[in-house]
DNA sequence: AGGACGCCCTGTTCGC
DNA sequence: TGCGAACAGGGCGTCC
């Protein structure tokens, strides 16, 4: 699930693998993958041209084309990249070798051979061509990206929310990047319960998930999104049906909170108000 | 207008 | 044993 450390690695990915080598032929394996553009389009824009830049909002990946334009990604539940050179040397993002070589549905071809894969198992991810990044970021309705945004604005914008806390948090126009399992991580390490309504939390609440916002965020990020990496203190290790709290022990409690699958502890977490 | 909810999609897991 | 139902979930459309 690429929630904003996933598609961070993605970015480091794409600026070593794919930037600054023409593109000799791009292949477009499923195109209804493809969002506002066409095959030929797509073609048009990228062949023969270099890629120059990465920009990264939230979960949305933009790649710059030498000359004009941005290619950009988005990677759904299950979508990632890969590079190959040759026969040998496969490599996967994500600190994931495992990935399956599979659902390849957009393919770029450099000209020393090199091939840059854009996978996507369960058709929720897209791709394609915009011309400008900020009107793309803006037509999406992103709100500031989680490691950018300041406490204050972020404490703002959080007051004229009404409704559940978890539901707020991944709400990609309030801030950009949180995402179902990161969500789940940060208010446990606050020890907020996630149908907390935000209208009864103090601002000092808030400047808490802020914080672990931004620390799960960035440790995650640090160990380029391996999870088998992070702080064994971290629920996403046992975020599993009977999976027990990484701190005490106590049997997760699982539930679907604003139609998502939320696990938390019950004894960490408290419900107040 | 903001919040709640159903749906898209496909591979895997579960239950009868 | 085998097959169909349930499930996972980011984002968008729809409804109130």
């Amino acid at each position: 699930m690429p929630e904003l450390p996933e598609v961070e690695t993605f970015r480091q990915f794409a600026e070593q693998y794919a930037l600054n080598r023409p593109v000799r032929q791009v292949r477009v394996l499923t195109p209804k993958i493809l969002e506002n553009t066409t095959e030929a389009q797509l073609r048009q824009q990228v062949e023969t041209r270099c890629l120059t830049h990465t920009r990264r909002v939230g979960k949305h990946l933009l790649i710059q084309i030498e000359g004009g334009g941005w290619l950009f990604l988005h990677f759904g539940m299950t979508g990632y990249l890969s590079y190959a050179q040759g026969s040998q040397r496969i490599v996967n993002a994500y600190g994931n070798p495992a990935l399956p070589e599979k659902h390849i549905r957009v393919q770029l071809e450099f000209e020393d051979g090199g091939l840059f894969n854009f996978h996507e198992q369960r058709m929720f991810g897209k791709l394609g061509w915009t011309p400008q990044a900020d009107a793309y970021f803006k037509a999406k309705k992103l709100g500031p990206d989680a490691l950018e945004v300041e406490k204050a604005p972020f404490i703002a914008a959080l007051q004229k929310r009404k409704g559940q806390l978890k539901p707020a948090l991944m709400d990609q126009s309030l801030v950009a990047g949180v995402g179902n399992v990161y969500a789940d991580e940060l208010l446990y390490q606050c020890g907020l319960h996630p149908e907390r309504l935000v209208s009864g939390l103090p601002a000092a609440a808030m400047g808490e998930v802020y914080t672990q916002m931004v620390a799960v965020l960035r440790d995650t990020v640090a160990v380029q999104a391996d999870r088998d990496q992070l702080p064994p203190h971290y629920l996403l290790h046992t975020r599993k049906p009977k999976g027990r709290c990484p701190q005490g022990n106590h049997l997760l409690d699982v539930k679907s909170i604003g139609g998502r699958t939320t696990y938390f502890c019950p004894i960490c977490q408290p419900f107040l108000g």
